[in-house]
DNA sequence: GAATGTGATATATAATCCTATATCGACGTA
DNA sequence: TACGTCGATATAGGATTATATATCACATTC
C-alpha cells in the first residue's frame, strides 16, 4: 500500500533471514503471530507501530528518530561497524545450511584442492564483519556453490572459479575479523557421520 | 496502552512543540487528520507505522533500524549535533510568542538597557544550537520573562536579572551559532505597530 | 509413506483513521 | 463585563484496516 515503509520492512526481513530466524520462532519471541510476520513481510500489510517496535527489537535492532542532515554521519557508523544487510555473522540455520551444502558437493565432486580452500575460506568469513558489496558477493557465490551442487553434471571448473573467488573476498576481509572467540561449529560437526 | 513507543512518540510531540508546529499545520504537511495527531500525541491510539513515519518526515525526522550495539555511539553523535530536545532554531510560532511577550514587556516597563540587552540576546538565541542542559535554562528565562509580563507589580530587578544571564547563556553559546542565513523575523515586524 | 518445519491464506475481532463537532484560551470591540 | 472570533487541542461517530485464530500448501528429512 504505502512506499514509505518499505526499506524499513525489507530491513527486518533481512536480518531476520540473515540470522536464521523462522516467523514462527520470531513470532514466539515477540507475541506477535506467525501469520502477522507473515503479512507484514509480503507486504499485504502495514503494521502498527508497536508491532514495528517488536520485531525490530527482537532482532537487537533499535528504532531511533535521527535529525536528516545527521543521517549521513549516522548511517556511516552502522555500515562501518557492521553492515545493515551484512549481518552474517550469528547465523544458525545459514550455517547448518551450508554444511549440508558442502557436505552435497563433497560427494560429488570429491574432496580436491579447490575444495578445502573454499572451506578454509568460508570458516574465516563465517566470524567477518563484510560490508554491503562483500556481503552481497558472498551471498552471490554461496548462491552459485548451491546451484553447483544441485546441478546434474557438476562442473569442477566453476568449483575452482568459487574457490578463487571466496579466497579472494577472505583476504579482502582478513584485516576485519570480528573478535567473538567462540568456533561455534567447525564445517564438519553435523550429527551424522558420512565424512 | 504500550509503553514501547512512548519515548518515540513523546519524541515527536517534543519536535513539533519546540519548532513551533501547530497539529494543524503537521496535518497539512503530512495528509494525517488534526484529529489522529492529537489522539497520538495523547496516547488514546498508538499510530500505525506509515503514519509514524509521515509524521517523524514532516518534522525533519528519519526512523531508521540501529543495532543495539551501535545505539550509543549513534545517540552520541546525535546529542553532540544537535540536542534532541534542543530544537529550538526554526522556531515559527514560539518566535511569535517570544515577540509578543517582549512588546508587553516593553509596554510595562518602558525601553531599557536590559530590555535592549535582552532583545539581542534573544535574537541571536534563537539562531543558536543549544546543549540539553543551555536548551533548558533558555525555556526557563523565557518561563521567567513571561511570568513577569504577567505579574501585576513588575519588577525592573527582576528584568536584569533575566538579562543578565540571558546574556551569559547568549556569550556560552555564541561559538556555536547555526549557519542558517536567513534573518526571518526582525523581533519587531509584527503586523499591528503598537512599537 | 509419516513427520517436521517453512511461509502463505481465510475469517472474526479489535483497532486505527477520518469526518465532524466540541472545548478551551487569547484577543479585540461595544 | 459581555459577546464574537480566531487558533489551538481534544472528543464522539462510522468506514477502513490491522491483528489473532485456524488452516492451508509446500518442501525437506526420516
Amino acid at each position: 500500500m504505502t512506499y514509505k515503509s518499505e526499506h524499513l520492512l525489507a530491513q527486518l526481513r533481512e536480518v531476520r533471514e540473515a540470522s536464521g530466524t523462522s516467523q514462527r520462532a520470531l513470532s514466539e519471541r515477540t507475541g506477535l503471530t506467525q501469520s502477522h510476520i507473515s503479512q507484514i513481510e509480503g507486504r499485504k500489510l502495514e503494521p502498527g507501530l508497536s508491532s514495528f517496535i517488536e520485531l525490530a527489537r527482537a532482532l537487537d535492532l533499535e528504532p531511533i528518530l535521527v535529525p536528516k542532515k545527521l543521517i549521513p554521519a549516522v548511517l556511516g557508523i552502522i555500515r562501518a561497524q557492521a553492515g545493515p544487510d551484512a549481518m552474517i555473522r550469528d547465523g544458525r540455520t545459514i550455517d547448518k545450511k551450508l554444511i549440508r551444502i558442502l557436505k552435497r558437493v563433497r560427494q560429488k565432486l570429491g574432496g580436491s584442492a579447490d575444495f578445502d580452500r573454499i572451506e578454509g575460506s568460508l570458516e574465516l568469513l563465517q566470524h567477518a564483519r563484510l560490508g554491503v558489496a562483500e556481503a552481497d558477493a558472498y551471498h552471490r557465490l554461496l548462491d552459485n556453490l548451491e546451484a553447483l551442487e544441485k546441478s546434474d553434471q557438476p562442473d569442477g571448473r566453476t568449483l575452482h572459479d568459487i574457490a578463487i573467488k571466496l579466497q579472494h573476498l577472505r583476504n579482502m576481509s582478513a584485516h576485519n575479523v570480528s573478535p567473538s572467540p567462540r568456533a561455534a561449529y567447525a564445517l564438519d560437526d553435523e550429527d551424522d557421520s558420512d565424512a
